[in-house]
DNA sequence: CGCCTTTGACCTGCGC
DNA sequence: GCGCAGGTCAAAGGCG
């Protein structure tokens, strides 16, 4: 992943975010290229969704489609190995290693960074948290969700930034397979309503991306994303102006229904 | 009662 | 082969 560094724009305009209405938290995205760094994080946002911020450089394929290197594809065969693995019983698991690896290529991945105090997010869907694992060099924990809709296999991990606590980084993994949040017979309110009502919020299924994925400028490890991304926004998920090929993403990302315009 | 979170155990991959 | 770390399972308990 050495070539990751190669082409990245500056930083100091490299940001995208929306902030929050109801509490301030700001959001931005990263891409999985970028989590998988590991101890050197590199945090990219999206300057093809940004304010005005110009693409920079081209997702490597594998961020969306398929791994493009070994250390990507053990990578994510790693985490994703037993996807399909319901029960999760050792002889459901795949035979070789090949098989892990094919099965765990295929789950486009990407990340969230949300400067907030609640770890999970408000995003449209329904999530059932089904771990939690302390990781190493962070004091934090990372929790693990999978979505609630019975044929989406959608699964997300959320952590704080142990250099930032402020910041709650979600990765997202899987695509959904249905379009929104399937209201829950525990809540009254329909899926706009709990949008609405909690916060922060991101109507982003970001799997939907590998479409037309956006353009990561990347953070440096210890710089401070929020109170710079919060003076740029002002509203929760509200753009003034989109990139034009993000128009249709928007579209395809947050049900008209959801939008709070 | 159904859904959710918590949490310890287990599995797998990887580096040494 | 062994130990570590990440990811997942599943039982138990809580909550509305």
């Amino acid at each position: 992943m050495e070539e990751q560094e190669e082409g990245l724009p500056p930083l100091s305009d490299a940001s995208s975010s929306w902030k929050s209405s109801a509490n301030g938290a700001s959001i931005s995205i990263a891409s999985l290229r970028d989590l998988c760094v590991g101890e050197g994080l590199d945090w990219g946002l999206p300057g093809g969704i940004g304010d005005g911020v110009p693409p920079a450089f081209d997702l490597p394929s594998w961020v969306t489609e398929e791994p493009r290197s070994s250390d990507a594809a053990a990578a994510l065969a790693a985490s994703s190995s037993s996807d399909e693995r319901p029960g999760g019983k050792p002889a459901e698991k795949a035979n070789t290693s090949a098989e892990r690896v094919q099965k765990g290529t295929r789950q486009p991945r990407f990340a969230f960074m949300t400067k907030s105090e609640v770890d999970h997010l408000e995003d449209g869907y329904r999530w059932r948290k089904y771990g939690q694992k302390v990781v190493k060099n962070s004091p934090f924990p990372r929790s693990y969700y999978r979505c609630t809709h019975s044929k989406c296999n959608v699964k997300k991990r959320v952590e704080r930034c142990s250099q930032d606590p402020s910041i709650v980084i979600t990765t997202y993994e899987g695509q959904h397979c249905h379009h929104t949040v399937s209201a829950s017979p525990r809540t009254d309110a329909s899926p706009s309503q709990q949008l609405a009502s909690s916060a922060p919020q991101i109507c982003l299924p970001a799997m939907q991306f590998h479409r037309n994925p956006p353009v990561l400028p990347v953070i440096r490890p210890g710089q401070v994303i929020g109170p710079r991304y919060e003076e740029r926004t002002s509203m929760a998920m509200e753009r003034t102006s989109p990139a034009p090929t993000d128009e249709g993403l928007l579209d395809d990302v947050v049900p008209s229904g959801m939008r709070r315009t």
